[in-house]
DNA sequence: TAACTATTGGTATAGTTTATTATATATTAA
DNA sequence: TTAATATATAATAAACTATACCAATAGTTA
């Protein structure tokens, strides 16, 4: 989806001295590629070939780093994981997940939307971060 | 957290034929007794005594039963369980969920709030059910 | 070079959930 | 009241998801 997100992965790790590893880097492309939320044992068999007989925490360890960084989100109802469309920090996210094909939309968010604001003041919370995950038909299928 | 849940769930059963059986008795009122969201082997230890060995199975089940008919709810970012507030049907619902104790806050939704209502409509998707969890922290902690 | 830090590799295991098949319990109807 | 049906549980196993731990390596700094 998001175009030069790869591109963009190693600015980011030149400028912040990161590594920009094998790993992050199969993990992250492979994120990239995938049309939908991606689950992290898919990840480890399509990297079977370009990494060394990947394990797990080599998986994992790559997905963390990618999701600190804001580069992927984790969509916490599938377990599964995909590219930021944004790629600036953001402390929310939205996702549209479609029910019928499973495709997800992101819609970003910078603000703290109202409905938030309100909730939150009411109880005295000081927000931090947050998710929303709505579950439907997208286009194609309704 | 909610009072009388616990004969809420009776009537129901009654009500709807569904039989009120000991492990989904006991899984509710577990799940009822706990101050925070509780996680399914948190439960299935706890029922150690009061039923005879029980399994994970037994524990899913009775879960999905209460997830089901809307008097409970899954945190998706804690696979944890949480009584619902209200119970009532609602599509929706929002979690205020303090990052330094783990005490969870729910905060009950009909109407499908504006952010929800925009962005939807912007990329066409027709909204069924939607979960949104956020992270900061409560007045104790804060 | 030596010391230090970040990162990976690899093993094992922990934690979460579901599939399957058989059995039991309750309900309905003959 | 017995057979048929539907609902729910029991138990075993396995699938799926994620992390702890420790050793080895690579890059960085003194």
């Amino acid at each position: 989806m998001p175009k030069n997100l790869d591109k963009k992965a190693v600015e980011f790790c030149l400028e912040n001295q990161h590594r920009f590893t094998k790993p992050r880097q199969k993990v992250l492309s492979t994120i990239l590629k995938s049309k939908k939320p991606i689950k992290a044992y898919e990840i480890l068999e399509k990297l079977k070939n370009s990494l060394s007989n990947p394990k797990p925490p080599t998986i994992y360890r790559a997905i963390e780093f990618w999701v600190k960084h804001n580069f992927i989100h984790r969509i916490e109802s599938l377990n599964a994981y995909t590219a930021c469309v944004e790629n600036h920090l953001h402390k929310g996210s939205q996702f549209l997940i479609c029910i019928d094909c499973g495709k997800v939309i992101e819609s970003h968010l910078c603000e703290l939307p109202k409905m938030i604001k309100e909730t939150t003041l009411k109880n005295s919370f000081k927000p931090d971060s947050w998710n929303l995950e709505v579950n439907g038909r997208c286009i194609q299928c309704s």
